[in-house]
DNA sequence: TATGGTTGCACAATCGATTGTGCAGTCTCG
DNA sequence: CGAGACTGCACAATCGATTGTGCAACCATA
């Protein structure tokens, strides 16, 4: 029958069962053994704190302690499914824990993401997931340096001392280059995301290398789009469908970049995979309800999450950075109905 | 050149500046004017701070001021994309506020979401935003009764003094039930979600009424279904589709449990909608992709989420609950393929 | 009975920032 | 020249919890 727990303070708690705040403290912390407190006392004073509804005030914990027992998430879009499926893993990771979980949206851009950084920073933030922009990590790398335990995940930077978690992008590509070639796709068309970032890139040098290795070749014309975007993929897919004639496949760097270029496609009567294949990079729960069943390669969200949470509470545990900074996750290729045989 | 921004107190300011700490405070606070601090100590001052990369401890303000600066949200589930888009139009707000939001996930059950709330209490947050699992309420109303901001979104109960923001679950259901009415269907079956909760009373309800109204019935055993998952979808439809054979159309109360219905109609060979209509609550950005583009209730997300956060800001600002306690948004059919006429 | 060891708890400092009040020094004016 | 007003800042209390140390009261032992 807990009281207004809204401020009643441990004080509270020690002048009803009689007794000083140190004592009080002890007896709710279970220090009652190696500070002699009697079980009588302990007895009232936890009588007390329930009856009265006492939660002890975890801003003066902290301020105390120096332990906020607050994770902080950053993530460029939490209504990105990918991003939001990161969240809820670390998320639910830190409950079990005991850490309550700091969100912030950088909304795609270094400046909301450093700004939401020094916030949490100033709050005292034990630890850090972020899931940066990706452009920049100077920022990133002055937080490390400090000794904060920091783990990233997805677009990070290549050779790094940053800890961080991806997806093997260019590996995933050169599969989804193998896959084309083997169904006799020669001229093949590559819908991008965010050009500087390192996924993107890697993924294009995966996928040219690829290519180059079975004697084809990626000209820059067949490289269109600029980011993620459902809308990117459908203006990249147009330019790429009306220039490109030979073009009997495309790779989508997204799944909306999919989505896109199925429109893109629709809008042009050219139907999909009969006259246009199409794979794209990450799945979709929805991918296999499509009209055509996408082909995709798959990232193992799970995997990467379940990752980035371990280094976060060994570190948090330990007090050591994990000895490897870089952590490789593979993908898998999953195969249903957008990709068949290149008509010749 | 902000050097570390660990444990840089007022207090190595105020003394690299040659002054107290309540000097160093007013100054950096803008109260210089107000309590007579010289222009030039405001600017020595400041100018410690940014050399020393001053960021003062969020932790200590709050227990100063008993402002935390705190918002806490909590959801069933992250990951699902409803929540996700709910949790970022707050956090977006929150930001521009200059708040920071505490994140938490109930994973659908009463126990995780009263442990959150406690959690938060105790962090002092300053509102909360909450999703509720939707059986139990005596815990929120608790805390309304304490004065903190509280807004109540989607499975809120009925009658209530909570402050709270729904769709129009009984309006939504009754369009539902006049568009397959007005298909020529007399057989609809209706697979649930989780029952206890009010949105699936509530769609119930106005699903029946319309279809009495009509002079047609819901008979209990062309009900099914436990939650609002795939797996429930696609079981209830399993039981639907094998017992009742004159069953010409479905209603599921969320697109995984439309998915799931379709899956078993798929394994069935009853093709959507020719042999099956499908229309289903909720809307997916996927819809449209989709084999047969399912025909939805959509709700309003963003007018959803958009409610709730004026309605919070409004308390945080003016102090003063809200004056109407039931915020009621509209829903929109949005026709596509996968209803037609009923084949007699 | 004096000494020494326990037992059981209270006092007060501390974490870092904010804020009411007090106190020198300077200025002003009659 | 002295009283009062002003200027410019420091002192110390405060928010709520934790923790090192101190100190009575009690017990046992010689």
């Amino acid at each position: 029958m807990a009281a207004e727990s809204f401020s009643v303070t441990l004080q509270d708690v020690a002048s009803a069962a009689g007794v000083s705040t140190s004592t009080a403290s002890r007896a709710l912390n279970g220090r009652a053994d190696t500070y002699r407190i009697s079980p009588h006392t302990v007895e009232r004073v936890q009588q007390a704190a329930s009856k009265l509804g006492f939660q002890p005030s975890q801003t003066a914990r902290s301020l105390r302690l120096k332990r906020s027992g607050l994770i902080g998430v950053v993530v460029p879009d939490i209504a990105n499914p990918f991003f939001s499926a990161i969240t809820r893993i670390v998320t639910l990771a830190a409950e079990a824990e005991q850490y309550s979980v700091l969100i912030g949206d950088s909304r795609e851009a270094t400046e909301h993401e450093e700004r939401h950084l020094q916030q949490f920073l100033a709050r005292q933030v034990e630890a850090l997931v972020v899931c940066p922009v990706g452009i920049e990590f100077s920022h990133l790398e002055s937080i490390q340096r400090s000794g904060l335990p920091l783990v990233l995940v997805d677009r990070c930077p290549g050779p790094s001392s940053l800890v961080r978690v991806t997806s093997d992008h260019s590996g995933g590509a050169a599969q989804a280059a193998r896959l084309l070639i083997q169904q006799g796709h020669r001229h093949i068309g590559v819908l991008q995301g965010l050009p500087g970032t390192l996924p993107n890139q890697l993924r294009l040098e995966g996928f040219r290398q690829q290519l180059e290795q079975t004697g084809l070749s990626l000209p820059d014309e067949m490289i269109a789009g600029d980011n993620f975007t459902e809308t990117s993929g459908y203006q990249a897919a147009c330019r790429l469908l009306d220039e490109q004639p030979q073009l009997t496949a495309l790779f989508a760097f997204s799944t909306p970049n999919a989505f896109g270029a199925l429109r893109a496609a629709r809008e042009r009567n050219r139907s999909v995979p009969d006259e246009l294949s199409i794979i794209a990079f990450d799945d979709s729960p929805h991918a296999s309800f499509m009209a055509t069943p996408l082909t995709t390669i798959a990232q193992d969200i799970d995997a990467l999450g379940t990752r980035a949470v371990e280094l976060i509470m060994n570190q948090l545990k330990t007090g050591k950075p994990p000895g490897r900074t870089k952590h490789q996750i593979g993908v898998t290729a999953i195969q249903r109905a957008s990709v068949t045989k290149a008509k010749l």
